[in-house]
DNA sequence: ATAATTTTGAAAATGAATTTCATTTCCTTG
DNA sequence: CAAGGAAATGAAATTCATTTTCAAAATTAT
């Protein structure tokens, strides 16, 4: 009924900035050879265009953002790129509850989860020790043996809050 | 391009059990009546397959349940019923990694997490409060003003780990 | 260069969720 | 106990993000 996207929701997201992306596209080249897939021109734009992203991205986003200087790339493309990156560890999927999937730069931190302002879209991280260790008692306790965690926060953000 | 799930995933949830329903029965039809909506023998069928229920269950396998014994009530009658139970506080909805929206009893209960296996799909609820209270002190620290949370462990349960 | 394989991109398909609309049912009020 | 106005029903259609298909183009190894 429609060939992708028409656009919609996903209010905030990070812009690029500045991070040293060369080591990252290294890998991203090892990954691809050793699988026995092919190096492209588009691959390299897409995944330095989504490398320099701060937060937390959609495909549909990162598309509009490559569309701009390219206008060639069509967004199966980037879609597909995103799997890739994600399956060689440089890219993390994430779904929040707009049910819109988020890809958002993987960089050899620790897990970590998201506040998300239902005001202004903002999507901010934050790592909490104590609290994993208490997710690891209750799985213990249960005899659950964990192998991935999702913790959201939902509200308002400082900025909305004061804003209000 | 196609009118209601076809039918795929969800593997298990919970049956029915003894549980007094007539309260939350009165409730729903007060609220029908307090919304100027109107009571139907549709929706008392539903309601009342669906109190039922332990566990979550999605409306296109609450749809089966009800289906079997009555073949006049359409699946879209089951989904809008869900919707209308969640809004008047009976039914909780709940998107898990899946991404299929299911629904379980709310029973007046204190929020809680899940467990979600990834062998044979069963949810198990827990609370903690120590965990609650930290979550409050992450929010309090970014001054964020929270309105609702979710946590959720994905692994293997007990008997999936002992069938290993 | 050539051949073999993968990638690309537009369009189509998919699947769950939601809406539409003609008909039926419910709930007053007379 | 009508009758009429409002809401509910159910089948089909629509929506929308995501995923797949397929013919043409690009890449890599030979």
């Amino acid at each position: 009924m429609q060939g992708r996207p028409k656009g919609r929701k996903s209010p905030l997201q990070g812009s690029s900035a500045s991070h040293s992306i060369s080591g990252e596209k290294e890998r991203l080249r090892l990954f691809i050879k050793k699988a026995g897939l092919k190096s492209t021109r588009q691959r390299d734009i897409i995944a330095t265009e989504f490398l320099k992203t701060i937060g937390h991205i959609t495909a549909e986003d990162l598309y509009k953002k490559v569309n701009r200087k390219h206008k060639e790339i069509g967004f199966t493309t980037v879609y597909r790129t995103m799997k890739l990156l994600s399956k060689c560890g440089l890219a993390s999927e994430r779904v929040f509850a707009d049910n819109l999937t988020r890809y958002e730069p993987a960089r050899g931190e620790e897990h970590h989860d998201h506040l998300i302002c239902i005001g202004c879209g903002e999507i901010t991280e934050f790592e909490n020790p104590k609290i994993e260790r208490l997710q690891g008692e209750v799985a213990k306790e249960f005899g659950f043996n964990t192998i991935s965690h999702k913790m959201e926060l939902y509200g308002y953000c400082r900025r909305c809050v004061e804003n209000a």
